[in-house]
DNA sequence: CTAAAACCTCAAGTAAACTTCAAGTCAAGG
DNA sequence: CCTTGACTTGAAGTTTACTTGAGGTTTTAG
């Protein structure tokens, strides 16, 4: 395999990927690649002539980006969810799964609060009830991570 | 009832409340408040001195707006469920019913989003699968609101 | 009546997440 | 070899969602 020019071709899983064909494949623009690189959340190996070059499991950690930018995870919590998913050689079937294990548990936090939200406008809105007493959706204790202050509990009064 | 002043006690359901009640109340930032206001997504009416007073059921407004931050909706897109929930008056029922049913399909089509990757991230890099040919993940047709263009279908190679 | 706390506006600053631009270099086809 | 398209860097610009600060006014408690 040797030196980094593409001499396999397109098909062969050793032939790496150019920033424009990974740009293509994810969908994330060059720009936004180069610029996740300088965050160290992806890397890439360099051509003679510097140009980079993208192994192919880096698509699926672009993809994990692309996914966690839908759902308005902010990229350093994306940067801790890859920590221990090794950047420099191919991620093993274990690493993989550690790091699954992490994006699953932020997603089952976000889908959880996401449930109890679809719950409480059903409850709480949808009636057209007017005192909001015990309304969980003004008082979630529980925060979709680490955001802010969240809203207060309100104490004894209708609304 | 007449004029701005805070003729009632607190505990009156008329009593209207000042930005730094709202701000104590929802855990928003008093300058978020302002800055919101400038959006038209909350309303305020004025004292005599022109300080802001809100009127109670703007509590649930600047609640809906908080949520929906913490699931990393954008203001436009806040602004876009808020529309036929009138600013000027107190909603009735059937406005909170109308802005809710909209709230609940965004909610869903968002919980929708995060359970299918759950089910991916289990499915596909849970057992450490290396062809990715069929993988949904990435290959989201469809996105999470209008954000971008989002990952393309891959054609048919492995990764 | 007075002093402190809370409020006002407007302008500018900040942070995240990129994009755009300029000026140049590299790679691939003919 | 040469041209064209893809790539490089660094700096500056953009958008979203606010915050901070200055300088002044209003409200409220004593």
């Amino acid at each position: 395999m040797g030196d980094l020019q593409q001499q396999d071709d397109a098909q062969s899983p050793y032939a790496l990927l150019t920033i424009g064909e990974m740009s293509r494949r994810t969908g994330i623009a060059a720009s936004a690649l180069r610029f996740y690189e300088r965050l160290g959340l992806i890397a890439s190996a360099r051509t003679a002539g510097n140009q980079r070059r993208y192994p192919r499991h880096m698509l699926r950690r672009v993809s994990l980006i692309a996914v966690a930018k839908r759902l308005g995870i902010p990229l350093t919590d994306v940067q801790e969810a890859f920590t221990e998913l090794p950047l420099d050689r191919m991620p093993s079937q274990e690493d993989w799964q550690r790091a699954s294990q992490r994006w699953k548990r932020t997603l089952e936090e976000r889908r959880r609060a996401i449930e109890r939200l679809e719950q409480e406008l059903t409850g709480c809105i949808g009636c057209g009830c007017l005192s909001m007493d015990a309304c969980a959706l003004l008082n979630p204790e529980d925060s979709l991570g680490s955001t802010g202050a969240g809203p207060r509990r309100l104490e004894d009064d209708a609304i």
